[in-house]
DNA sequence: GATGAATGAGTATTCATTCAT
DNA sequence: GATGAATGAATACTCATTCAT
């Protein structure tokens, strides 16, 4: 672990730097009010070098997302183990959902803004291994008789959407978030899926 | 009908003809890939006369937000009626949302896009008097017992926004959308709300 | 002198309203930074009403500069006569000078910078006879051995020059007039032309 | 000098050659009449380049009339010493004037168009202390009683205006200039400040 | 690897002028 | 005479990308 960041560190201080100046800028800004110039400026780098570690502004965001998403998807996995039941697996990404995007909030508005833009050329097959653990979730409970009998991803936007949803409110500050309402939304989502 | 399109005709063609292009290109290029030129092109206008009839780009965009947020507000609306019962009136809306998305796809876009956009100067105001009935269905509900004790917000987040999702599964290929399926997930989503 | 008014107004209320708004932008805002349309819309009438009177903006603006340039040179020379002295002519329109350029600033400013643009396509001669009486006045004053022996232009640039500059300095906010100053400056240039 | 000119070479050869060419064009063409595009096709450069150097066309135009106003106003205090007499001083002054004008018609021109301008915001604080011998000069008139007493600023328009104006009426074609008129006209200047 | 000056195509916007009504 | 919608060329400015150093 400590090897392999001190490795990225040698190898890429500035990759790395690169990265997060462009997370944190478009987040704010959006992807076309982003200008590469300010990217690097913001990075501590020249604009000429974005172009030796990315082939272009498109690579760089998409290597964004890439890491992004994967992240967020590990996350929305911490502490997941096929040895809890349905429910309590259900409930735990349920709260690493909320948990994660209210810590991370730049990254959810930049994961929305990629995704609800036509610019994405569909990268999904990247992340098939990273979700398979989603799949097996209702998979298995789909096969147990515990969850309706509806495909995965029906499933998952019925359990999952809302919970991002929630968070979004909160962040517009439409919603005041507690742990009781986190609580009693993820139950709700655990009635819309369970049998 | 025919009254309205006259008139619509006379007050401003070329207007609308603009209003409609923006919202073709937009739906499939983007906000900054989108250029006033070729919104002109598209509706067979100078490009000049767009400043005739809007202020600017976002004038223009902000004013097509509106119609098209009202619009999809109202046939989300179609045929509600408080006299029905909270769940004829609940999957009523679903099912609107689901036809209206699947029949509007370029608007489903564009609304997803702005909404998820650092652009946006938040106009909720404009559409508080249209959303009026969702408000109500909801208050009456939790009123009534029938909803959990939520949020209108999250009880609509909760409701309805599987709506969407799915419509968007289908659109995007990963879910093949029959009368079936969302009639179950609409009944997913009426558990995921009622007590 | 009511009959022109009378006669002036009926056959082209617009074009002197056209006229005094395009006075007004101009000397304000900048030949360039002044709209036809603006132009139009502080007149009160419409654009495509500005190209029956004038055959364009640059004919427009001749027009007026020619207005203006005469209207300014006959009240400088008002109450002018050769039976003055020529003392009393040249102070007559040094003070002229002053008294009509403190009331009318627009009118100097437009003057000043239409004169001083690389726009102006010499229309000197329309203004030969106007200013006649100033190189009778010098010619006369050379003749008589009151004056310099210098050429006509030379003798107004010493003697009305300053009186220009003077107001100018009085606009800008950097030298109070009062009648003193006013008669030390003129007395001054008196003395630059004199013998 | 050579010095200079290498280094000034050094630090931007394009940005010399911007405000060169913007120099040149708008004072043959006016301020709007000169588009970027030209100044930077003159300049030999591209048209981007400009908004490396400068913030934008105005900055470039101010830091143009800076630069001229400046040079112009050392160039006429050449050879300026108080070691010498009032008259030295004030006909010192005369000549360069007018022959920092006739060599350089440019810069005049674009003096005179950017004061007449409503364009303007002022810049004067910028030139105070390369005035200030301007000031010193009048004020020791003033104090000897040499001159008459007049605000500085008066007798600056009364001394050294009408060179300027001579050199215009010579570059129009309207006065031929020769040594004995400016000497004349030198004289009658001296005329209209001294006592 | 690293810089940042340089390019040039692209874009929103303005505005003089025309013309159908 | 009068209107104002319509045009389209012109223009200031931006920005992804390249490349000499």
């Amino acid at each position: 672990m400590s090897n392999k960041t001190l490795v990225e560190k040698g190898t890429s201080d500035k990759r790395a730097a690169i990265l997060e100046a462009t997370l944190a800028l478009i987040s704010e800004r959006g992807f076309h009010n982003t200008p590469v110039s300010l990217i690097a400026k913001t990075a501590g780098v020249s604009a000429g070098i974005v172009y030796h570690y990315f082939s272009g502004k498109e690579d760089l965001i998409n290597e964004l997302y890439k890491r992004i998403k994967l992240e967020t998807i590990q996350a929305t996995l911490a502490d997941y183990s096929e040895a809890l039941s349905l429910k309590e697996r259900f409930l735990g990404i349920w709260f690493n959902i909320v948990r994660y995007s209210l810590n991370h909030p730049a990254k959810g508005m930049f994961l929305e803004q990629f995704e609800n833009s036509p610019y994405v050329k569909c990268i999904e097959e990247d992340f098939m291994q990273a979700i398979a653990p989603f799949f097996n979730l209702f998979q298995q409970g789909v096969d147990e008789g515990v969850f309706k009998p509806l495909p995965p991803l029906v499933l998952f936007d019925l359990g999952f959407g809302p919970a991002i949803s929630l968070v979004k409110r909160h962040v517009a500050g439409a919603v005041v978030l507690d742990d009781e309402l986190v609580q009693a939304a993820a139950n709700a989502c655990w009635d819309a899926v369970r049998k």
